[in-house]
DNA sequence: AATTTTGATATGTGATCACACTTGCGTTGA
DNA sequence: TCAACGCAAGTGTGATCACATATCAAAATT
């Protein structure tokens, strides 16, 4: 038998070899359509067949259509009437209700991370911290996906230590369906002045370490709602001349 | 053309004629399955296999072992290392989470709810409430099915009127994981002298009419946590004695 | 010329088949 | 007698096929 079990007496053991772990097609699809969808790559409204999906990654419709199914239970798409999928259109209604909902969760995942959280997990923030400042040293032009991957290392990296396996798949839920927004946004804070994001992250660290609960909850806030105010406005002030997502 | 659209100028109009809305098997399939989690029709740590689900539900494997995929990425099953599902066995720790949790949301849900319902709403959830008066007037055996249906119709009435799209897939999938822990509590009520659910629930309605928002979220914490401590007390009891879910 | 009809293309859904892996039981060996 | 081996049944996964429906464009009719 090759299974993971330790081998009484003999040949091998689990020090020198590691369990491979197989990972099926469908759980690469299921990934690669989150990465693209908390990246932003799909633009709202767009919509998505499960055959042309198929094709450009290469396989069959079926683990497609499987991951296309759970993507939309979790509302990161919407279910058309034909049958068909695609990522939700963004509104100002539903931006408003993203953020409150993300501030109240994610909030109460740092609150409870606060109390828990312990040296080694400062040392990984400090890395992602560390990186980020490498990537702005270099002033080279502005990695957008890098930036939103760092981001997103840096609050899952806070809210893993709240120790609740209720609250994580909601948090993954909920950046799943205001990765476009996000993605928008940050793009536009690209184009308009930089805002220095880090210096929002380090008081972040700084109510973390000081075991402040309700300051990291108060920066956290900021922090989040920072995008969603600048797109607000920027829909607002744009609504009457742009199309709104057909 | 036969779609749903209106015909311009001829045969039927939709107020004759509703649309019929044509529902796949694998809709059933899931809403059966999430019907039969919710009412806890399967016990803690069960592992169902594809085939054995589609041969009860007289289909064939392809509707169910989507419609399982579905309830795995919203925690209502568990994904096991050989690729099966179970449903997710019960531990303090984890009823501790999910009640935590449900009280931040569904408390949150009806805090909205509070400001924003209406008449009609109201009338409703009367209407509700003297189908429970009804039931209980017959003093026939407890008959749990239906009251565990009432009590999920009169708690989603309240938070279909908080007017978030985003927090109520979340509270269906929280009534999804804790479906297995309710069922068995509600047996144990049933069991050990009758306390009056629709008590509790008058209370959530006086809240409402008179608009007090905080008094909302403490009768509703009152009503959410009641089987989870009375479970949870009967676990730590029976703690080392009986399997505690293999 | 405008509208309706009709046909072709594309898409989702469900069933069936093939394959790899796991699991369990019966057989065989020491 | 007991352990190890091996075969068989069961299970999830992925591919392909068949079918109903939706969508769009061209063509025919009014």
């Amino acid at each position: 038998m090759r299974t993971a079990g330790p081998d009484k007496g003999s040949e091998l053991t689990s020090a020198q070899l590691a369990p491979v772990g197989r990972e099926t097609v469908q759980d690469r699809v299921y990934s690669e359509l989150r990465r693209a969808l908390i990246s932003g790559l799909f633009e709202p409204s767009q919509v998505l067949t499960i055959r042309g999906l198929a094709d450009a990654l290469a396989t069959s419709t079926m683990p497609v259509r499987e991951a296309v199914g759970r993507l939309i239970t979790e509302k990161a798409l919407e279910a058309l009437p034909n049958r068909s999928a695609r990522v939700p259109p963004i509104t100002i209604e539903r931006m408003d209700d993203l953020l409150r909902t993300r501030i109240l969760i994610e909030g109460q995942a740092i609150a409870l991370a606060t109390e828990r959280i312990t040296g080694p997990d400062f040392a990984r923030i400090e890395a992602i911290l560390h990186e980020w400042d490498e990537m702005r040293a270099l002033k080279q032009p502005k990695d957008v996906d890098r930036e939103v991957t760092l981001n997103q290392k840096f609050h899952f990296e806070i809210y893993g230590s709240c120790g609740s396996t209720v609250l994580m798949p909601m948090i993954e839920s909920l950046w799943l369906q205001s990765g476009p927004c996000i993605r928008v946004a940050i793009f536009a804070f690209s184009e308009a002045g930089e805002v220095d994001t880090a210096q929002y992250h380090r008081r972040i660290v700084s109510a973390l370490a000081t075991k402040d609960v309700d300051a990291a909850r108060e920066e956290l806030a900021a922090d989040i709602s920072r995008p969603f105010e600048y797109l607000r406005s920027k829909m607002l002030a744009g609504e009457n001349s742009g199309r709104t997502s057909k």
